[in-house]
DNA sequence: GATGAATGAGTGTTCATTCAT
DNA sequence: TATGAATGAACACTCATTCAT
C-alpha cells in the first residue's frame, strides 16, 4: 500500500512525466483539437482528451480552467495556425493574378488538409460565436490579410489585369466561400452525388475551377 | 394521487391533446428541427424536444424510434423543404441569365432565412454523413436540379449569353458555396470583422455580389 | 380519416375479433405463460404479452386486472396443468413399485417438457411465494397426490416390496427434487460439465437413475 | 450550492469514503449479490445496489462495466464461495460413508444458509446460462469436487461399504438435487403444505433423510 | 367491446468537475 | 506537480397503466 518514489525531479527517464508544463499544455491542446474536431463541443469528452494527451485530467483543468475555455484555446490555435501558414505564402512578391490564384489555392488546400479547422469553425457558429467573442487575439489576425488583398487588388488595377470597383472584403468572402464550402460539406455532397469528392483528382480540378471563378470575377 | 382535469371535452384547444397522431408527429419533427439546429445532434436534448412539441417523450420514441432516427427525419425534411421551395421558383420559364440569378439569389436567401438547414447539414458533416447515407430519399432530390441547371446552361449557350465548357455540377457547387458559406459562418465573420453581416442591407448587397460572380463566370 | 365499419357483430369472418372473451382470455394466458417463463415477472413485458396474444392491451387489463394478477393466473394454470396430467397416469391401478417408478418418471419428464413450469415456480420463490399465498386453489391440488403416495406406500409395505417408516411427504419431496433440479439447472450444469444434458439419451439415462434412487430408498 | 461537511478528516469512520478502491469494489459486490438475489437480474436496481454499497453509482460502472458484468461477477463469487467452503470440509480424511454424508449435509446446509446462491443460479438458468458461459473460472471449480467424489466412491467400494457401478457425476447430481430443491422451492412448498419448512427442526430432519437416501443408494 | 395514443415515474448509463492523497 | 477515486446532475430510453374515441 505504501508507495516509495525513487525518481529525482528533472530526471528525463522518469516513468511519470514531471515538470514539463509547456509540453503537457501543448499535448492537451493537440488532443483537444482532435477530439473537438471529431465530435464537436457537446460531443467531445474531457476524459478522452486527457487520455489522448496522456495526461491526468486534473492537469487539463489546472491549465485551461474548464472544457469551454479549452474549446476557445483550440479555436484560437486553429485560427492562428491558418493565418500563420497563409503568411508564409509570401504573396506580396507575386504578380497580382498569381497572388490571387495562390490565395485561392491556399484557402482551398488548407481546408482540404485541415478538416479540424472547418469543424471547429462550424461548431463555433453553432454557438453563435459565443466563445470567439471572448477572444482578443483572433480579430487582429485578419487585418494584415485584408491589407494584402487590398494591395494586390490595387496593384492589379494599376497594371490593368483587374477591374476596379471590387471591395476587398467582398473578394475575401468569395475566396473563403469557395475554399470552405466544398470541404465543409464534402460528406453530404459525396453521398448525394454518389462519388467521392475527396480524391486527389477531384480536389485538384475543383481548385483550378475556383481559381478560374475568382480570376474571371476580377478580370476587367 | 387524484388528478383534476379542468379542460372541457370537445374543445379543440385542450391543453392535453389526444388522438391526433399526425399532428403529434409533425409537432415532434418541428420541435426536433429547432432543437437540433440550435444545439447539434450531441447537444440536443430529447426532453427539450418533447417539451417543445408538447407531447410525452414516449410518443417521440414510438413514432421515430430513437434520437438518431429523429435526427435523420429532421435532416430529410430540411432537404425536402429546401428543394420544394426551389422548385416553386419556376426557373424554367425565365431567361437563362435571369434563371441563374434567381437560383443564386434563392440559395442565398434560403440559407439566410433557414439557419436550421445550414446547422443540420454542418452537423451531419461532422458525423461524416453517417445518417444521410441511410436515406433513400434525399439523393433523388438533386437529379431534377442538375437537369434544370444543364438546361439553363445549354439554352444560354445557344442564345450566346453563356460561354460553353461549364460543367453543371461545378456550377452548382459554386452557387451553393456562395449561398451557404456566408450564413454558415456569419457569427464568426461578424465577430472578426466587427460588424453585423446579418442586416438586410448587408445581405442584399452580398446577394447581388454573388449573382455578379456567377454571371461573370458564365459570361462568354 | 373517417372510418366506416360495415361488420355485423357475430359475423365470424370479422377482421377484428369480437365477442370471444373466453378465447381472448385463453390467448392472453398462453402468451403470458410464455413471456413470464422466458423472462420472469420483472423481465416480462405487458406489451409483448398483448402482441403475442394478438389482443389489445386494454383487454388484458380488463380481464386480469394488472400484471401481477396475470402472473398469479399463469402460475395457477401451470400447477393445475401439472397435477391434471399427473392424475391421468392412473397410478392407482399399477403395482406399488411400478406406480412409484411411474410417478418419478412423470415428474422428471414433465419438468423436461414443461420448462415454463420450472421457470414460473422459481420466479415465484424469488418473490417468497407472495402471489401463490393469495391463491385458494393450488393448495387443494396436493392433497390427492399425497393420498395416492400414502396408498402406494401402504400397499407396497403390505406386499413386502417397500420397507416401513417412510413418510409420504418426505418421499414426495425426494421425488420432486430429483425431477426438478436437473431441468431447473440444466443450463448452468451443461455449461459447467461441458456437455448438453438436454439430449434424449442424457435425459433417458438420468430418469432411470433417479427411479433407481427412489426404489433403493424404498426397498426393505 | 454550498456544501457543509461535518465529518472530521482522518477519522476512519467518515461517512464519505475515499481512496479505498478495493473496499469500494468489495462493497459493490456484496450489495449487488444481495440485490440480485432478492430481485433477480431484471428486477434488481442499479440505484439500489449503489445505495446499499454506499458508493456513487458511477464507481459501479467504473469497476464493473455494466449491470450484466456485475451480475456475472456476483455469480462467479457465489460459485467460488460455495466451493471454497466445501473444500474446507476436508472430506478426504473421513471414512467413505462419513465423507458422503458430510458432502450431502454440506450441500443441504449451504443452500439453507446461502439463499443468494440458489437465487443467482435460478436466475442464471432463466437466462440459459448466458453469462456463465462467458466465465472462464467457474468451470475449473468442479473438477476437484468430482475427483473427490470418485476417490470416495472407489475407497468405499474397496472397503465394501459401497456397491460398484455408480457414476460420480450421477451421484453428484443426486446430492445436489436433494440439497438444492428443498430450499429453492421452500416458499411455494411451505405455502402448499401449510407449514414452515424453514424451521431448524424441519431442516435437520430433512438433511438426515437425504443423507439416508444417498447412503441407501450407495449401499451394496 | 375494442383500439392505440398518451402518460409519469422510473431505468441503466454517462458526464464534467472536484478532492483526498 | 500529479493522481485517479469520487460525485451529483443529467442523459437517452422504457415501462405499466389509463383514457378518449
Amino acid at each position: 500500500m505504501t508507495r516509495v518514489n525513487h525518481t529525482t525531479p528533472g530526471k528525463s527517464s522518469d516513468r511519470v512525466r514531471r515538470r514539463e508544463p509547456e509540453r503537457s499544455k501543448r499535448d492537451i491542446l493537440t488532443a483537444a483539437t482532435a477530439e473537438f474536431a471529431a465530435k464537436g463541443l457537446a460531443g467531445a469528452r474531457v476524459d478522452q482528451i486527457a487520455k489522448r494527451a496522456r495526461i491526468n485530467k486534473r492537469m487539463l483543468y489546472q491549465y485551461f480552467g474548464d472544457k469551454e475555455a479549452l474549446w476557445l484555446a483550440a479555436l484560437e490555435a486553429a485560427y492562428e495556425n491558418m493565418r500563420r501558414e497563409e503568411r508564409l505564402l509570401d504573396v506580396a512578391t507575386m504578380s497580382p493574378r498569381e497572388g490571387m490564384a495562390a490565395l485561392m489555392r491556399f484557402n482551398f488546400e488548407y481546408c482540404s488538409s485541415h478538416p479540424e479547422f472547418i469543424s471547429l469553425l462550424n461548431n463555433e457558429n453553432l454557438h453563435k460565436a459565443k466563445y470567439l467573442k471572448r477572444s482578443k487575439r483572433v480579430r487582429e489576425l485578419y487585418s494584415p490579410l485584408l491589407s494584402l488583398i487590398s494591395d494586390l487588388l490595387a496593384q492589379g488595377q494599376r497594371s490593368g489585369v483587374f477591374r476596379s470597383g471590387v471591395d476587398p472584403v467582398d473578394l475575401y468572402l468569395t475566396i473563403a466561400s469557395l475554399g470552405y464550402f466544398y470541404f465543409s460539406n464534402i460528406h453530404t455532397l459525396s453521398t448525394i452525388f454518389g462519388r467521392d469528392l475527396g480524391t486527389r483528382a477531384s480536389r485538384s480540378a475543383q481548385a483550378e475551377l475556383f481559381v478560374d471563378v475568382i480570376l474571371r470575377f476580377l478580370a476587367p
